[in-house]
DNA sequence: TATGAATGAGCTTTCATTCAT
DNA sequence: GATGAATGAAAGCTCATTCAT
């Protein structure tokens, strides 16, 4: 179940996001992942133990990636409402550079409610994100309005995807849709202006 | 196709909700949704020509129960601005109330891009919804940001969701996170202050 | 059960012909005969008890109407040779005028193993045939091949068959394979030229 | 798609083969296919792509075998008379020995417009066959009548089948039916004898 | 490590038929 | 006489998974 071949491995990975991309994630059936990947259908199961650990594995990766870029050093000595804009910008620059990778996390969000194991993990990537520390912290100093950061972080990250997913397919340009009337829609969103 | 019995029509419908709203769409299978309307599988085929038509008739249903309560006068006498805000009202007020409906819209969105006839009725529906005209009024008057009306009906509707999911789901009260304060969290992304 | 409204009746039986033409036996559905005929699908059972009934109700009428134009009387006065060449020049009219009914036949000889009712009808129709007994009388007499008459039977109702299918579908004119070559094949093939 | 266990492959399209003799071609159900061969229904989808490639391989399979005992080399030295006459005591012979492939090919003919890559496989099949050469030649020659050769074909098969048929049912005896006799048919039937 | 073979369970859909009205 | 409603059975096919090699 280990990563000897670790090629294979980002392979079927790969092979799933791309699936799931293109259509939905019950549309990421081993058989077609398996063609993707260029491998054997059984062989799948040399790498994960199941089709379920398979999905959590890849919900994990696309999540890690997508922090990757954005870590404490970034932004440790920025106000909370400075450390949020430019955590807005790196999904901004990511959701550009990787459409495949935020789609993934937005249509397996929610999914692996019996797995306990892959609900623990999720929590500790998610808790290890900087930008989740700065909106608790911006929330108590009032700097960000005082909801559930649930709500928060739902409108940076679903309005940021949205905009992306436009602009990757040609419904407007950047010229038509600035990104900065966006980051201003969404520091209107989060921002609390007493 | 008929509708004699529109009880049983009503039973496969609301069966098909909850099904996509305890999983995915894909989890609404002809054989899940027959057994827990009490119907033989062959007999939805009695009721709809097949599972597409099925599922389109049910996202058009709660699309339509959606934006049924909240018509052209309702908002005739309003700048587009308080027009949003009676919209926004109205979404809350029906999540509260219909939380599979919402659940299903937000899930079905963007299914049926090949079922013209399907995508045809689907956009009727959307346009005559008066939010739609308030929309673009309000961009074009300058009230509202001069962004793709897509963000805008993002941001209210997924916020929306999300709340009232929350409360329904206890993850805070009413009193913890007041619709006025969710209400000016959308009202900051989409108003244009200038 | 019976033919009150012969218009719809015969309905029924055109229409499943037309199916079985345009694919096979089993292409004949309830479903699709019921549509095509603009009826009911349980409107069906109440001109016949069930689809093998139907089928073989369908099977006799062809066979009828095939021999319909050929009695007796034509043939009282020739002897078995002439009359042979009667019946084929009546065959390749009646396939002509009638491709599906040909087809029909073609199609559905050596069904109804199970039926002893059907099967009774369909050989007293047979024998019925003047042909047929122009064929005893013609080996008898020395004129035709000493062979089973079914082989006869054979050559010359799958040859114009062919024939008269090929002429229908273009695959040659008259003028490049004239009738006479086609019946002097037939009469080669049945004839005892000693 | 897979040869490794060859012998449950030619089970499954012997399973085939004898319920389309004992029945029509869609008689032979992938169910029904699968419970003859003694492997499950979903087995099937290992060794054939679908039920239509299933059937196609049959279809060539039997093809291939009616005419594997007669090449060119038995027919190099003759006129086209005599290589007809070879020919068709190659199919009597063939058709006394497997029935049930005579009745395949007859009963699958026609089948596969739809299928572009089986209709050219059988073109080839078909083609490489020395009698159909032998046809063209003996019409070119004026030996054969000049008729189309689907005639001409049509003819010997359907004779062929019919008489081995009858044969094997005890409608007749060879002593009864001899074979030369039915050759003279065929022969009468064929050949131009000015 | 890798995979061909195999399968039970499930999928969507069509079937022939019955029955109450 | 006519049909809408209903259904068990069967159709073709794909699924996730196991296992021997």
């Amino acid at each position: 179940m280990k990563k000897k071949d670790s090629q294979k491995y980002d392979r079927i990975l790969d092979a799933t996001a791309e699936l799931i991309r293109h259509g939905s994630v019950s549309d990421a059936s081993t058989t077609k992942i398996a063609k993707k990947a260029q491998i054997s259908q059984s062989s799948l199961y040399v790498y994960f133990k199941n089709r379920d650990e398979l999905l959590a594995t890849l919900y994990l990766r696309e999540l890690q990636r997508l922090y990757q870029g954005y870590t404490e050093a970034d932004v440790a000595q920025l106000t909370p409402a400075e450390a949020m804009n430019v955590y807005t910008h790196h999904l901004f620059d990511y959701g550009m550079a990787h459409p495949d990778s935020m789609t993934v996390i937005q249509k397996m969000k929610g999914k692996f409610p019996g797995d306990a194991e892959a609900a623990k993990q999720i929590q500790a990537i998610i808790a290890s994100n900087p930008a989740q520390q700065m909106l608790f912290a911006g929330i108590k100093d009032g700097t960000l309005r005082p909801v559930d950061i649930s709500l928060h972080r739902n409108v940076i990250f679903s309005t940021i995807k949205l905009h992306t997913e436009n602009l990757l397919n040609g419904v407007y340009t950047e010229k038509d849709v600035p990104f900065e009337q966006v980051l201003a829609m969404i520091n209107g969103a989060i921002m609390n202006l007493e």
